[in-house]
DNA sequence: GTTAGCACTCTGTGTTTAAGAGTGCTAAAC
DNA sequence: GTTTAGCACTCTTAAACACAGAGTGCTAAC
């Protein structure tokens, strides 16, 4: 059905299309890419892809376009991935080399390499809950009636929050609620901060109970939130400079919408099955804003373990070949940096 | 030269520019706007308005509309501010009840009401460095080698960095240097935070010398740096739905990626005089890529003084009767918010 | 000073035309 | 049976053109 000639011929509409953003005619075809038979052969062919649908016809007397379809042939079964060039690598070894404490820094300089060396806009969502764990909680007094709760992970990830507590609460209260709190948490994932652990720790306190309720709900308010893990973003503008999308503004406003939607991103990336790279072409997305889009995401790691993912959104018309083997790279890259970084734990 | 006459045919064409988008007639005028004389008077007034550089033709069958003189005209000395309905008022009062703790929260609503309310975008800048101070500092050990640095000021801003120390240095250790920190630092705004003072409180450390430069190293390049006031940004999509870029994409993209460079809108808004509002309208913009929108900004104040800026940023074509009591009213209401959550200090 | 009238200008729109690209089909060649 | 040349046909795009509509500026009359 599919035989040589045939892959031969998709393939040339793909990578033309990608390059020119035009649609491909036979004549193109024969010209420029050397397929050995004439025109009116390649026209038989491109009606026989059209059959199958991995072509389509704008309109009648129109060269053709890949369908989401085609794409999808052409990145499971066509597809040569292009090597990076020894300097990207380098380049890309290089911007994950600077001194780096933080992960949220870490994946900033991600999304910021990638967007950068695609072109499209780069996404990445932050460890996952399941596999950060506390490292450390702390409170600390600021002024009276106010302490501040301090959370740090095991991922370096650090965040805050100022309650308000009763004035007879001091600082000795406070380092000594610190300690249980710490003690308690300590390795436990940020996902298992279930309400039964909370109310244990609650339960084992003798005084200082307004406190330490405030605090654990504080703690149950940041951590326990399905999906707050952190989302980054970068290149978005990327956008603006396809051609496609030059014409028809709304487009763009849809997708620049979607973007802004943390939540929506999360779910892009989160949905991630545990294998390595997806790639959702077109309607193959489940978000109705950017089924003219494609997603192409990774997972990466910290000591082997899956920790969260990234990607990349840009139009169907994406360089596949290229971008895959950018996200592949970076993602091991980062992996290897955040494992150098925070060590197998 | 200015008589009552023109300038009602002055606010005519800017009112009916702002509203419909097109080039304002002469016809349309007479008929619209009852000024009780004739289309061939008001072209003559027209003529006379265009000789003073206050409108202008796009082209010569065409209307006329607003140069960014005439906006300046009209803003200066014809426009009457709309007062806000009493619904409105309620309704930013509410957005700012809501408990809130840290200024950035604050902020974040003030510009998500401001865009939500104006249809343009809404920006804003952090607390000034010459307003706030230091409250606290503190040094926690998080593990053998690292600590986490912890800064609260005044304003309820929290800020954090890890730094790599020598195994050597205990939890006692660093609660000494944090405790001397904190009394050397407190009260001390952040723009006071020179080299002389850092070397100052150097000095001063007999022992753990290494770990106090460390800390302050990160304290400098924390909050010694020119701008590090944070940026608030909010509808910045609104741009899309403004008429006069839908069909450039590329006026869009210059606009968008200014406001992505958070140095950028830092500068338009600190550079904001004391005195309270101000409206730059197209050219009057120094930056070059926004010199078609205008920038309305207003100073926001705790306890009286003024310690940062917000306002918008939209096409000048603006609806600048009904924007500048809203941001007036925002601004007044955040720094009563601000005032009652901070007090007077 | 104001206004009616009018000639003039320019844009925007719709229509027509022509060129170009591409197709599908048929029949001949391989 | 497959490939290809040839050709008629379709559709888009661009250019050319006409024309209605909006608006102006000027002049002369009120």
């Amino acid at each position: 059905m599919m035989d040589e000639r045939k892959k031969k011929v998709l393939q040339a509409i793909v990578l033309d299309y990608i390059a020119t953003g035009e649609p491909v005619g036979s004549r193109t075809i024969a010209r420029r890419y050397h397929l050995g038979v004439s025109p009116a052969t390649i026209r038989n062919e491109m009606a026989d892809l059209e059959e199958l649908g991995l072509i389509e016809q704008p309109h009648t007397s129109a060269g053709r376009i890949p369908s989401d379809r085609g794409y999808r042939y052409y990145v499971d079964f066509i597809m040569k991935k292009e090597e990076l060039k020894p300097y990207e690598k380098e380049y890309i070894q290089r911007r994950f080399n600077e001194k780096m404490r933080e992960i949220e820094q870490v994946l900033e300089y991600a999304t910021a390499v990638i967007s950068e060396m695609t072109n499209y806009a780069a996404i990445a969502v932050g460890p996952f809950r399941s596999r950060v764990s506390f490292k450390k909680i702390e409170l600390l007094p600021i002024e009276r009636g106010q302490a501040l709760l301090l959370v740090v992970t095991n991922t370096g990830l650090v965040d805050h929050r100022i309650l308000s507590i009763p004035n007879t609460i001091n600082e000795v209260d406070l380092r000594r609620i610190s300690k249980v709190l710490t003690a308690r948490l300590k390795g436990l994932a940020l996902e298992e901060l279930k309400r039964s652990v909370l109310d244990d720790i609650y339960h084992q306190f003798a005084a200082e109970k307004e406190v330490c309720r405030l605090a654990l709900e504080l703690l149950e308010q940041i951590f326990n939130l399905e999906g707050n893990e952190e989302v980054y973003l970068d290149g978005t503008l990327n956008i603006l400079q396809q051609p496609e999308f030059k014409k028809d503004v709304e487009k763009v406003r849809k997708i620049l919408a979607f973007l802004e939607r943390e939540d929506a991103i999360r779910r892009l990336l989160v949905e991630n099955p545990n294998i390595g790279l997806t790639v959702k072409i077109g309607q193959e997305n489940a978000a109705y804003n950017i089924r003219e889009c494609s997603v192409i995401s990774i997972n990466y790691q910290l000591g082997g373990e899956t920790i969260g993912s990234m990607g990349i959104i840009g139009p169907t018309r994406m360089n596949y070949a290229r971008v895959i083997p950018i996200l592949e790279f970076v993602a091991n890259t980062l992996s290897a940096a955040l494992t150098k970084i925070y060590g197998r734990e």
